[in-house]
DNA sequence: CGCCTTAAAGTCATGTCAACCCTTACCCCG
DNA sequence: CGGGGTAAGGGTTGACATGACTTTAAGGCG
């Protein structure tokens, strides 16, 4: 017999089994010397894991997408709105919510810059953490956030995720900064301008940067007919 | 306040939402000269979209993970156990099943050895039909066909996806093809072999395959002690 | 035994990339 | 107004990866 599939005669609900989002945000503090990532984090006012701090989340809407719901509950609960958004991972384990209750979540990843972490939280309930030292966080979140730093940092060099961070324009040293901060190692300045301005990522605005104490350096912007499609493993760099 | 996180209470099914696991599973068969991927479809038997072709695929079960899920309805449809499976992505847009209803699939994404093919289909409704020339699937099957095939292109250097194709043993040769089959163009033998060598993703055995008509090729398998994480773009190979 | 086929190993040119040099520009301060 | 500090931004080198090609090894088969 062929599949039943998605069929929503036979899959009657039995038992409670539901679809939440989680969102792993990030963001960069250029501030402290040494630039980290901090990750929001929210107090759970209720069972389970109750007093617990927990990624953001909250359950999937019926008129939504994933990807809406999962800046709608980012946005409820911390205040932010990210300005890059990307599905992660699916966690459907079926212990990972206790109390017999079955809960997938999809997991989102998103980037806020900081300017808009300033004004997000207010709460008591929301406070920043830095991303590679977290407490123990209510139900598999612990996990979750291991993996989506992995993957962030292995997915860096091909992906213009680290643009998301800065805003409108930005000098080569910010971008390099975030770069940095991510990868958790010094990344040489020459290096980087070459690798970055031969990607065709980044294009030049033709202004720069006052008020500096040294030379101004110029300011850039994201390059708007790239996508990160056609930056695969091989790129055909035939530009003569 | 924070997040109602995932919790059942206040997400009691106003709505039908359902969840259910899709399967994109591959066979590379090399008996015709030209290597090809191939992928099992299952003729729907019932609205919406009768009569078409559609991934296999069925609804998540309460006591069942992601992938057991994935794993057991793949088994169910079409007689196969995958020897690969790895989560591809989750689709959930609102209308992507008509007629009102909720679903968000996960599709995984499964690996399937020839031999194993063989023994499979014997259903009318089941069917192979080559990865690159599909007809109109069910629902939105053909954007999650593009996906996997976008993803199974691009993943294919640094991960031993390639490897799930072939048994316990295998030779240089076998390997390669499968690598051209799935990267849709030659590759050179001798490099292949100094790439995979240098990789240390696999082992020579120390036997030979015998019977052919010409020199016996050595038989390599995985190396155990191998995982994708080290594989990251920093290798330290300091190996004297 | 010679011929065919393919495996396996070696050679060489080219490209890529990190590390490190340097010069240049600009602001600040005296 | 001129010198010093700082970072931009470009050049060079050497290690290493990669691609194209050549050479040798090993077996089957007529």
């Amino acid at each position: 017999m062929a599949a039943q599939l998605e069929q929503p005669t036979d899959i009657s609900t039995d038992v409670a089994l539901a679809v939440s989002t989680v969102i792993f945000a990030l963001r960069i503090d250029p501030k402290t010397g040494l630039t980290t990532l901090w990750i929001p984090l929210v107090k759970r006012i209720r069972e389970p894991h109750e007093g617990q701090w927990a990624l953001p989340g909250g359950p999937l809407h019926c008129e939504e997408s994933l990807a809406d719901s999962a800046a709608r509950t980012l946005k409820r609960s911390t205040g932010l709105t990210p300005k890059y958004l990307e599905q992660l991972y699916a966690f459907g384990a079926v212990d990972r919510s206790p109390g017999g209750s079955r809960v997938v979540s999809v997991v989102y990843w998103a980037l806020v810059q900081s300017d808009e972490a300033e004004r997000a939280v207010s709460d008591d309930n929301v406070e920043w953490h830095v991303a590679d030292d977290l407490p123990t966080l209510a139900f598999d979140h612990n996990t979750i956030v291991e993996y989506a730093l992995w993957r962030l940092r292995n997915k860096m060099e091909y992906s213009r995720v680290a643009h998301a961070f800065l805003g409108e324009t930005f000098t080569l040293a910010q971008l390099r900064e975030v770069y940095e901060a991510v990868l958790r190692k010094p990344v040489d300045p020459a290096n980087f301008r070459r690798q970055m301005l031969a990607s065709r990522a980044i294009v030049d605005t033709g202004r720069r940067l006052t008020g500096t104490s040294h030379r101004p350096p110029r300011l850039y912007r994201y390059n708007s007919d790239f996508t990160m499609a056609d930056q695969g493993p091989l790129t055909p760099t035939r530009s003569h």
